[in-house]
DNA sequence: ATCGAAATGACACTCGTATGTCATTTGACC
DNA sequence: GGTCAAATGACATACGAGTGTCATTTCGAT
């Protein structure tokens, strides 16, 4: 283990001859010591390695600079975009990101809020609406920026930023009504906790319902969460075992979407030919598939780069104008729906 | 903005009753209250909503309980699963992951680890051996276990957790040129900084020199920075125009390989027949490609699990048995090539 | 009622940094 | 040598939690 002790202030001071009240000033307001004797504490702290204690400075100032930021998983494209628009703009604040992973269990998301606001987070970005009893008293009471993200609603805690999942979901289903597919399957997935999810299934079934179009139950599906590119194969090919099967399957995930395709490709089932399969996300590799993805594309950067854009300006008592902002969606009509 | 004010120990104190030093010792050390006080104070706690200021407790016992994690990208499947495990690990110790992104900056990487260690972390994980002089200086002066991952190297640090890139790329190169592949190129990518892709392009171009092959300058390919499944195809489309194009593209990074296949079957170039295409990094869609694709499997995820758990082990005081850690990897051979 | 132990409280001090008030030193200028 | 402002220093206090020492209160058992 590399091992030096903690060097303070005070051993700047003493390495240096000065006094701590001195060394102090000559960091915090250059202004009111003189040159030479600045230059020669930012030496002592070079030749000493003196680095400052932000939990000190935090305790005094009462602000950590700390933002905690909450993702059901890292190992999903669109959340690690999200997390990354996050960290680029708070870095360019000088703010450090606390991760927090929720595997989409509200006690694992009420035990991130929880630990951030015992560290002083300024403030707490969360993603959905969806939180335990015991979360939402915590945001509520929290004293800073809460913003919640990846979907919109109206029970808005605070600020939010997203897109509706409803609406995206809704538009890709009349677009495929539209396009004449007549027996329409839904692959709906990780609705746990999960506004997101059910919002979408229910953009389907309303987009389905306005069409006067009735939904069987067996065309309702669900993949296990959280969602992988392994489940969507199984799924279509007992859908397309059917002896009705459907001429189009709407995945709510992207994922699994891919994984039927490469799965209908590998057994001769043609796309949209066959089967048409529509996705939700569209990934870089979605575009480029043997049969381009027809898909919904999320602004998962963009909406992580907002949602800390909107903490900073709240933050430096900047008002924001709306505290609810929708970065859109884009239907993506590409050629496999 | 969510509002109510901090709540301290004191407060609790005040509303409950009691001296400070009871409700603190009702919170440390529950054997020398009356379980009658215990309760009271923690029926206060929950009313008035206290949550403990874990600054002010670290500053006192020398112990942040967080950790710093520095990634080159989250923004890739394989890092993402990395931290991922790293978060999982550390969470299971009630420990905070404080995640920094170096988009392979040496600057970037230098600056995330002095936040770190100025936020008092207890220890640093950090990909790869390639550092900055001034980061080396602080690693070396930083008082706690410092992990460098992702590679192995003998001018280790402290701990490490990796696997030899070298090696992956060198076994990789003989399998193809075992398999009778006469005229292999190789592409790399992201160098800069980046002793993974470095070893991965000497471990290729040894395993070649090993077999008396010579390589021309011109079957040494890069894609630039970050890697993207897009810089696959336009680069192979460029290879398979030359009126002698290679056999074999060992690609050292696995986007570019998918997007290299992607772009052969779209034009009716035959995997692996007119080009056999291997990759380096094993996600989960190479497996289901259309032409399953040869590759290296990486252990990301257990790579940021074991890192955290050394971690850990130190922190603990337990001995940790061997600082060097190789997790491996393995030769996934596929349909590709 | 008395004793003793357990429970609780009071006070001072720590961690590293920051700031406000007031005192002292330094140096330049006349 | 005297004056004044700038630079520096000393001291106290604060942030929130925690500990050590010692004093006081409470309560049960005798």
């Amino acid at each position: 283990m590399p091992s030096g002790k903690k060097v303070t202030l005070k051993d700047v001071s003493a390495a240096s001859g000065l006094s701590l009240i001195t060394v102090s000033r000559a960091l915090r307001r250059p202004e009111t010591v003189q040159e030479e004797t600045r230059k020669k504490v930012l030496k002592t702290i070079d030749e000493i390695g003196y680095v400052p204690n932000l939990m000190a400075r935090s305790l005094v100032s009462n602000r950590s600079n700390m933002i905690g930021v909450v993702v059901p998983i890292l190992t999903s494209s669109l959340f690690a975009d999200f997390a990354q628009g996050a960290e680029t703009v708070l870095k360019g604040a000088n703010l450090q990101m606390l991760l927090g992973v929720s595997q989409r269990s509200r006690e694992q998301e009420a035990e991130a809020v929880r630990t951030f606001i015992a560290r002083q987070a300024d403030a707490i970005i969360v993603t959905g609406f969806t939180h335990s009893d015991a979360c939402h008293k915590l945001l509520k009471a929290f004293d800073g920026p809460v913003v919640e993200t990846w979907n919109l609603r109206p029970e808005a805690l605070d600020i939010s930023v997203g897109y509706s999942n409803f609406d995206a979901s809704a538009d890709m289903t009349r677009y495929l009504i539209d396009k004449g597919y007549r027996n329409i399957a839904t692959v709906g997935g990780a609705f746990e906790n999960n506004d997101q999810a059910t919002d979408r299934q229910n953009g389907f079934l309303n987009a389905m319902r306005q069409a006067g179009r009735s939904v069987p139950a067996e065309n309702i599906l669900a993949v296990p969460n959280p969602t992988t590119i392994e489940s969507g194969g199984p799924l279509i090919l007992s859908l397309m075992d059917r002896k009705d099967p459907p001429d189009a399957v709407f995945f709510q995930a992207e994922l699994p979407a891919q994984g039927a395709m490469m799965a209908c490709l590998s057994r001769g089932i043609r796309v949209p030919e066959d089967v048409a399969i529509a996705g939700f996300g569209d990934l870089s590799i979605s575009r480029l598939m043997p049969v381009p993805m027809t898909t919904i594309k999320i602004r998962a950067e963009e909406m992580g780069q907002r949602a800390a854009e909107l903490v900073v300006q709240r933050l430096n008592k900047d008002e924001v104008p709306t505290s609810v902002e929708d970065v859109g969606f884009e239907l993506m009509i590409r050629k496999s729906a």
